[in-house]
DNA sequence: ACATCCTCCTTAATCAATTAAGAGCTTAAT
DNA sequence: ATTAAGCTCTTAATTGATTAAGGAGGATGT
């Protein structure tokens, strides 16, 4: 059983190649019953269409969009903020008609040339650190990209969000609600494995743009408030689960003094927390206040956050790479919104302690 | 600027487009010194390396996975269980190495051939209606394709959950409990976007076959426990959200006698139906009993459900897929499990009215 | 001195289509 | 009758690579 192609096709019927082509992309190229001969000849051979990527190849088109993520995709599909993404990427892929090709990038000792082998019209870019051998290899591609999060790329059309002062809004909270004594719990700073107290200097070099810009807006919040940062405990989680956001929570409430005030860098963190909250008896917010980012599971807990407007981002950076504006270097930085629920409020009179 | 292949640099250097291609693909083929002046002028003339589109056609594999949906790709990204089965999927995918490549289907009006154009090496189609066009695009392009939770074609790979019996299970579980009066939700059981009571002919020609099987397990446990299925109240919803599960909670607890117990064949619709109890001020699972179906945003809410393997379904696919064991047309049934939690007890001694 | 073996590179076939331009032939208009 | 216009189909160039087989030249073995 030989492949068969429009050759195959056009020699049983004695027609030229052309012939078989404008059948199945130009009827009105072709008489009515020549174009039904052909069809029916296809189909008793069983010719499975025009070969997309051969197709491809001709029109200089894939018909799909990259996506590349720097976390293993498992990872990627399990954040609620990259999945609002992606709903917001997706809906503009469909909008065009053309596919949404996510790409695994290698991980640990894994080699993988999708990068360069993808077939596909443009990338977006998410979350990269700085220097990630991918980006290079995106850049190789010379297609239109777009980055979202980071890095920023001058020059290169970027998605994403006003970190420092959305941090700075959130921390602003509980300033002004009153707290002093405020525990800072973060993850996705650097990727080395890491949990544990993180010293000034590894806040200052994380690898990660957006997280150490991120991180930054707490900081000047906190000394615009006339609070000593380095007092503040600062504890790193290097995975964006429930279970690290209680470890880290169990941390910070273990200090003396205890906090009255937890900012976190996600909401999954945030709900970590709050169960290790829960697990010493705190009542929140009466005992502990304490704030998510990204609003992506936030609702249910109650839990006050900054919400991102994870979807519309989506669709813009879509929009940009399909409409092919991502040749200019746009810059769209997406509002965000403090939200305030229940897990917020002044802290006790007298702490319990 | 025109393009830049191959040939460009194999001409500027006076050798042959083989020659360069080696100096790309297979280094052992080449003197080190003239790889490197080839390389060089590569970067010089800005080459993007080997036209993934050409290379794809010559070595004939796309490096990519198709993955069809029935819903808008929105609507997909929304479903936990969808999320959780992509999870498995792009694990899979990214342990061989190649892409997933999300299709959007046309809806509506719009005309779309991405199923016919798309650049993959197989496909996996989860939950498309049984005569679905898409369905025979798919076929025709010839490739392997694994089913996932319907339709089941036979004579193709095949993976899922034993639907009648899942849905049994929960029915049981409140039937055992001594629920008597109980009501059902369900969502995806037609696309024509009705929202209200759903007739036992409307319930039995239901065009998903997953949903449907689903029911029939309901209405068994429900006629094995000697309870009259034509008095069970039944409402479907349209959309897979907590409006619509509330919507529904709200039209079952409005009848009379008002069901001491409610089934939901998702999740996200059990969340809707606890709002609206919430909105009654009934006691969950004093007064009332919700049961999901999923497990896929049922822990924090306390939800009784049935849980599923999502991610190793998820996975199990993508395995099939690229291992090139989707010729055999096995038939995966991957295990459910009842998970008891808080929002189901045996039905007060004397209901209130 | 001759055969043999490498190393390095070229030739040419191949992958499977699309499409502008042109060639016959028929039909219609003048 | 003649010219122009329409249909229908073919020719041939093009898209950008990969790779088996072969050739030229130098090094090695006997």
């Amino acid at each position: 059983m030989a492949r068969v192609t429009l050759q195959t096709i056009a020699d049983r019927l004695g027609v030229s190649r052309a012939t078989v082509s404008y059948a199945f992309s130009r009827p009105d190229q072709l008489s009515d019953g020549l174009r039904r001969r052909i069809l029916e000849v296809a189909d008793e051979l069983g010719y499975a269409g025009p070969n997309p990527t051969a197709r491809s190849l001709r029109l200089g088109r894939a018909g799909a969009l990259g996506m590349i993520f720097s976390e293993t995709l498992a990872y990627a599909f399990a954040d609620p903020y990259a999945v609002g993404f992606f709903q917001g990427l997706a809906t503009a892929a469909e909008d065009a008609g053309v596919g949404l090709c996510i790409l695994p990038l290698p991980h640990g000792d894994r080699r993988s040339e999708t990068v360069r082998d993808a077939v596909v019209d443009s990338f977006c870019v998410m979350s990269l650190p700085d220097g990630h051998p991918a980006l290079a290899e995106v850049f190789a591609r010379k297609l239109p990209v777009v980055m979202v999060d980071e890095p920023y790329v001058p020059g290169h059309p970027f998605v994403g969000t006003d970190e420092p002062t959305a941090a700075a809004t959130a921390a602003r909270h509980v300033l002004e609600l009153g707290h002093r004594r405020v525990g800072v719990a973060m993850v996705g700073l650097h990727d080395d494995g890491y949990t544990g107290w993180a010293s000034q200097e590894r806040q200052e070099s994380a690898l990660f743009e957006a997280m150490r810009r991120r991180r930054g807006g707490y900081q000047r919040a906190f000394e615009e408030a006339g609070v000593d940062w380095s007092g503040v405990p600062f504890y790193e989680v290097a995975r964006n689960t429930r279970a690290a956001g209680k470890k880290a929570g169990h941390a910070l409430l273990g200090c003396d003094p205890r906090p009255t005030a937890i900012l976190t860098n996600t909401d999954v963190l945030a709900l970590g927390v709050l169960d290790a909250a829960s697990d010493l008896g705190l009542d929140v917010p009466g005992e502990l206040s304490v704030v998510g980012f990204s609003d992506s599971a936030a609702e249910d807990a109650g839990l006050t956050t900054i919400r991102q407007a994870k979807r519309e981002m989506g669709e813009a950076t879509g929009r940009l790479l399909l409409s092919g504006a991502a040749a200019k270097p746009e810059r769209l930085i997406f509002p965000h919104e403090l939200i305030v629920r229940t897990s917020t409020a002044p802290p006790p009179r007298s702490p319990r302690r």
